[in-house]
RNA sequence: CGGGGUGUGGCGCAGUCCGGUUAGCGCACCUGCUUUGGGAGCAGGAUGUCGGAGGUUCAAAUCCUCUCACCCCGACCA
């Protein structure tokens, strides 16, 4: 980053300069406070795990290729950890033998690996990244519930007192597992955001698009009596624009047909023309966590034609239909022919339906599955999750306790991490304008830039020295910029690093006893006597974000 | 994983097609003088295994082979 915040070493992976590491810093006190206030305790986990762990969970597999993996000099394999369930659980394991130990809650602030497919967006998806990461451990569901509701309402903490709100949303559990999840997310106006989510306009529904459901919602208007098929000549025509195009059809009376390998077996999903496939969904309705669209020689060999003109009559492999679609009568596919299209489609009368499942990402102004609003999307950055994991990693693990019975039990557990240097890059990404950062004070490096425009005068410099001694014995954080630049360098810099309040030392308002007070995010700065400035900044900073 | 691209002082680039003096330029850096309220000027100076290995050649940043690294796009198209 331009600003002296950090340098990038190799794809995904940063060093954090100075001024970053104070932002770091700050998170990092009030993820503690707020952890610490919630009752979680602090541990510290090694980075290094051994692989029988995660063989044990099953991870080692469905992590795939994200998952570092190394060996030793005596072969072993092991692993740089993304995230700490099995760890934590062996440890817990070991010491926590009866229920009346329960509940627990313990979490650590350190850096994570993951190996991403690719890197990008600097901090939003790097290699390596400091994550704070909790981990719940309860005797019964009830209990976890509570263990749960601590963590999110400390997450709104933190993520308040970070200048942040967040938006809660149900997400999918992904190779995390286990039964539910939320993920806490910074809504961004501009295209800054990573993930599209949808909120409901009405109730408090609101779900990344990965997971987001909606309301059954009516078929358009079309035939009620089934007309029989037809084939139709559709030359080049491969993509839905180009079919409607030359038939003349709005793009949801054709249904497209889309041919996956899970678990190396080819699938086809259809969905209406006009949707947006959603491969989390059908992998999950698949049990399998990754799909993969076949590649164009299988596709040949499965429809017999080119790619462009699959559909789903005559298909002899398992077909996922999305609901949108069995309500459909007489729609159009590919005729599994060069060239050709089918007309008058019909369920069930010319090909059948392994399934009918929700396999789409759910449009933008469609009805809200809880109420009568309506959906709308929006972008977000997730800074913070929150996992219930049941006993998926206790039972796997021997992580057991001892119920007031004496009867032996696997915990109840649940994770919960922040994205400790996301948090501090979707801030930058929701606080910015064409001159650089504007940092919410709460999380800002320092909480005054001191900046003398010409240190080669005296008084300029005497002043300016005084202000720094009198600000930092004050308690201030105080950046005080002493390079002998000019005034036009300084007041530039200032404005990149984004320290929320300036006050600036120069001739023209010195000449009158005073200096200029300017907060980052405002335009006008404000000459101040010298003797009121101390009660000034608490007005200014007290405006700020 | 597929496609494209780039590796040359700290950073950004030119030179490569068509081999041939001492490998240039801008910014940054150092020294001096001037300047000093929104990214200063002049003068002088330092900085290079041309990503790496091998090969062709009298001669390689330039041609050939291999390799490494990084960047961008795609992998939500049927």
């Amino acid at each position: 980053m331009r600003a002296g915040y950090m340098r990038r070493l190799a794809a995904g992976i940063y060093n954090y300069l100075p001024l970053m590491q104070r932002v770091i810093d700050k998170i990092s006190t009030i993820v503690r406070e707020e952890m610490n206030a919630s009752g979680a305790v602090e541990i510290l986990m090694p980075v290094i795990h051994p692989a029988e762990l995660w063989q044990k969970s099953g991870r080692w597999e469905t992590q795939g290729k994200e998952l570092m993996r190394f060996k030793d000099r005596h072969k072993h394999d092991l692993v740089l950890g993304p995230t700490h369930e099995e760890v934590v659980t062996s440890l817990v394991a070991g010491e926590l033998k009866s229920y009346k130990q329960l509940p627990l809650n313990l979490y650590q602030i350190q850096t994570k690996f993951r190996d991403e497919i690719r890197p990008r967006f600097g901090l939003m998806r790097g290699r390596e990244f400091i994550m704070k990461d909790a981990y719940s451990f309860d005797t019964d569901d009830e209990a976890h519930k509570i263990a749960y509701r601590k963590m999110v309402d400390a997450y709104y903490k933190v993520f308040d007192r970070c200048g942040l709100p967040t938006k809660k949303v149900e997400s999918d559990t992904g190779a995390m597992g286990g039964k539910a999840a939320h993920e806490f997310m910074v809504l961004i106006d501009t295209d800054g955001g990573e993930c599209t989510i949808l909120s409901c306009d009405t109730c408090d529904y609101a779900a990344n698009i990965e997971k987001a459901e909606f309301r059954e919602i009516e078929p358009p208007e079309q035939d009620k009596e089934l007309k029989p098929i037809e084939v139709v000549a559709t030359p080049n025509a491969t993509t839905i624009e180009d079919v409607t195009a030359f038939l003349n059809l709005p793009s949801h009376r054709l249904a497209k047909t889309l041919l996956y390998i899970a678990n190396k077996k080819p699938v086809a999903a259809i969905i209406r023309g006009d949707r947006q496939i959603n491969e989390i969904k059908l992998g999950n309705h698949l049990g399998c966590l990754e799909v993969e669209l076949a590649d164009n020689e299988t596709v040949e060999r499965l429809t017999k034609a080119p790619v462009g003109f699959a559909g789903p009559v005559g298909l002899e492999i398992p077909i996922i239909v999305d609901p949108e679609v069995a309500v459909l009568t007489n729609f159009v596919t590919g005729a599994n022919k060069g060239d050709a299209h089918n007309l008058n489609v019909n369920l069930d009368r010319d090909f059948k339906a392994t399934a009918v499942v929700d396999i789409k990402n759910a449009p933008d102004g469609e009805g809200c599955p809880r109420c009568d609003g309506r959906l709308g999307a929006s972008q977000g950055i997730e800074v913070g999750n929150t996992f219930s994991l049941g006993t998926k990693y206790s039972a796997s693990l021997g992580g057991k306790y001892l119920d007031a019975n004496g009867k032996e039990k696997p915990y109840i557990m649940g994770s919960y991490g922040i994205g400790v240097t996301r948090t501090a890059q979707a801030a930058i990404e929701k606080y910015h304008d064409e001159k650089g950062v504007i940092w919410p004070q709460a999380i800002a490096p320092y909480q005054i830039i001191l900046s003398p425009l010409n240190l080669s005068k005296d008084l300029q410099r005497e002043t300016a020295e005084k202000f720094y001694s009198e600000l930092t014995e004050a308690g201030y954080e105080v950046l005080y910029d002493d390079r002998p630049e000019r005034a036009g360098v300084k007041l530039n810099d200032a404005d990149l690093i984004g320290i929320p309040l300036r006050i600036a030392i120069g001739d023209k308002s010195l000449a009158n006893g005073k200096v200029e007070l300017k907060l980052r995010s405002e335009k006008e700065f404000e000459a101040v006597e010298i003797a009121e400035v101390g009660q000034k900044i608490e007005e200014f900073l007290a405006r700020a974000i």
